[in-house]
DNA sequence: TCGCCTTATGTTAGCGCTAACATTAGAACT
DNA sequence: AGTTCTAATGTTAGCGCTAACATAAGGCGA
């Protein structure tokens, strides 16, 4: 930078605000300083610069998973308005282990990022007091709670399964299975406990739920058709935490030979953009992925920039969308 | 870090060093700077740490996209290495765009990230340039070249492609079609390239290429199958430029009242997990994902810790799996 | 024309850590 | 016991920037 300023001939102090606040300086100087850059090829160290400035223009986003476009359309959400903010983004994945998260909250907050979106409500002790004690500003997304670190853009998993199943249970089914996620998951258990309610609302006491490995996989939905066959007294439709869950179990049935929705209605939830283009469409629960990305980070930036003083709550829709997976139950015996 | 020094009655280099290297340090400090950290809520500043010993323990990865879990496996095998080694992954998104490629490496050298790995091989010239000045190791991958930037973990399209359609000649099957990225992007180019090639080889003379705009979207597969059916000469198979735009393709033809592979045959390239999954199951080109991110993530840190002085590079392998989405044409009416 | 205000640029002193060297204590030998 | 070596710890001097203040230069009204 020094070797710049001298090029330019002007101070380094110069060139840093030639670099970040470009308005700050004198349109002559500025051509001078970003013709230097040009010539000795010279990067802007910004470790130093978050060093000095105590901002590292760099936001975290940690997500349980890359894998399946599960989360990639709220990453693209966020990015759009990282954009806006001239923030970088870093993904960090916690493979929905709570103990991985933990680490990678730790490592973010040693690169002193200036703030976090985190997807979940369900921490650590010990990750829930280093985000407070960072005084940063955090987003919680993809779930709801009532005692949220800080901002939280809110999705009811619950209501969401509870919708869907009432749903399933207007349309004439009876015995509605549920694929929950065997790792321990609160989105996933929510979704189940959401499943359950409808179910005894409707007097229907005896869930059927089932239990898959691994939930970013369409491999599961072999697993969790194979417990459906297995199961004595077969269910009329099959709810699945998620739309990939809920599309390998789709297929996995028809290979058996089973008609969807004929034999077995199948609906997913997330409303992934793949679900409307299979044959049979999948059913699901439409969450809208991008802007939960866009409000929690708008929420973030806000905070970042001083504009907004408090925590703040956003509470974000969901649409069931029935598809050819689904029809209408035959009037059935009982 | 000076508290913790106080606390643990010793000089803050003690304190960096029971951080950074444990062993350098005797038991007994190690675990009262520990306790004083504990005590303290000490974080890292891993921003500081970094200017002063000229090393981030941060490796970048730029990548088209993050959707669709086209490149999530590449990256979780980054991952993997990169744990190992204790660095920490940065994630970029492209958009495949070669000018947002050029703005994500700028911002990540200048965030002084200790090597790179990049997909693809295809650069503005000016991102070529501050690679290279940057003395960085950087990996290019998924793709081949003779003039890679410094180390490479090379994928031929152009054979893979090529050995795809070949295989679907073999089987009989003449006209084939090829659906390809509107958008400028050199492995679905160098996929269409392979793909005429075995064409010419074969004495086929009139390629039959289709063109979509997101090729990571199975909607795009709509746009194709739609391009597909006002042809006057209907193609008796479909080879598109992934997995993704195949799946779309082969439910929109279904939909259109053409049975796959009876009417046409449908095949991808990639060999992403859903593929299998499918019906009819998606026939594709089996390349490694993991193993590419393993294998650069390798080769980088190899560079980085200084344990290889000189720029590698390796190839890998693919395997064309013919599932049920291709069968064998008919003797045509030729 | 003078002083006052505004805006553009420069100066100084760190940001919080670690490389590199200096020191010290203890072990191992003669 | 004295010497030499080794390993553990401490000291000093930055890493490359920018915050905060200081200064200089121009603009404007009276």
């Amino acid at each position: 930078m020094a070797e710049v300023a001298k090029r330019a001939g002007v101070s380094t102090m110069t060139v840093s605000r030639a670099l970040r606040q470009p308005d700050a300086v004198t349109p002559d100087l500025r051509k001078r300083v970003e013709t230097a850059i040009r010539e000795t090829g010279y990067i802007h160290n910004l470790v130093a610069s978050s060093l000095a400035s105590r901002r590292s223009g760099t936001i975290a986003v940690i997500l349980p998973t890359i894998a399946s476009s599960i989360f990639s359309d709220t990453v693209r959400g966020i990015g759009g308005v990282a954009r806006r903010y001239g923030a970088q983004l870093v993904l960090a994945e916690t493979n929905y282990d709570l103990a991985e998260e933990h680490r990678a909250v730790a490592a973010l907050l040693g690169r002193r990022v200036d703030g976090l979106i985190v997807v979940g409500v369900s921490h650590l002790p010990e990750t829930r007091k280093l985000l407070s004690q960072s005084g940063l500003p955090v987003v919680e997304t993809w779930d709801t709670t009532r005692t949220p670190i800080d901002s939280i853009v809110a999705l009811s998993n619950f209501s969401a399964a509870k919708a869907m199943t009432a749903t399933l249970l207007g349309l004439g089914y009876r015995r509605i299975a549920f694929i929950g996620a065997a790792q321990r998951d609160r989105r996933a258990e929510m979704r189940r406990k959401g499943y359950t309610a409808a179910l005894l609302a409707h007097g229907v006491t005896a869930p059927l739920v089932y239990y898959v490995n691994d939930i970013r996989s369409m491999a599961s939905g072999v697993e969790a058709a194979e417990q459906i066959l297995r199961s004595k007294d077969r269910p009329d439709a099959v709810f699945c935490l998620n739309d990939v869950v809920a599309a390998g179990t789709m297929f996995a049935l028809q290979r058996k030979n089973l008609s969807v929705p004929g034999d077995i209605a199948v609906a997913g939830f997330g409303g992934f953009d793949f679900a409307q283009h299979l044959i049979p469409a999948l059913t699901t629960v439409d969450v809208h992925h991008a802007e939960i990305g866009e409000r929690a980070a708008q929420i973030l930036f806000d905070r970042i920039s001083g504009a907004t003083k408090s925590s703040k709550r956003e509470d974000t829709d969901f649409e069931i969308s029935i598809r050819e997976s689904v029809g209408t139950a035959a009037p059935s015996s009982e």
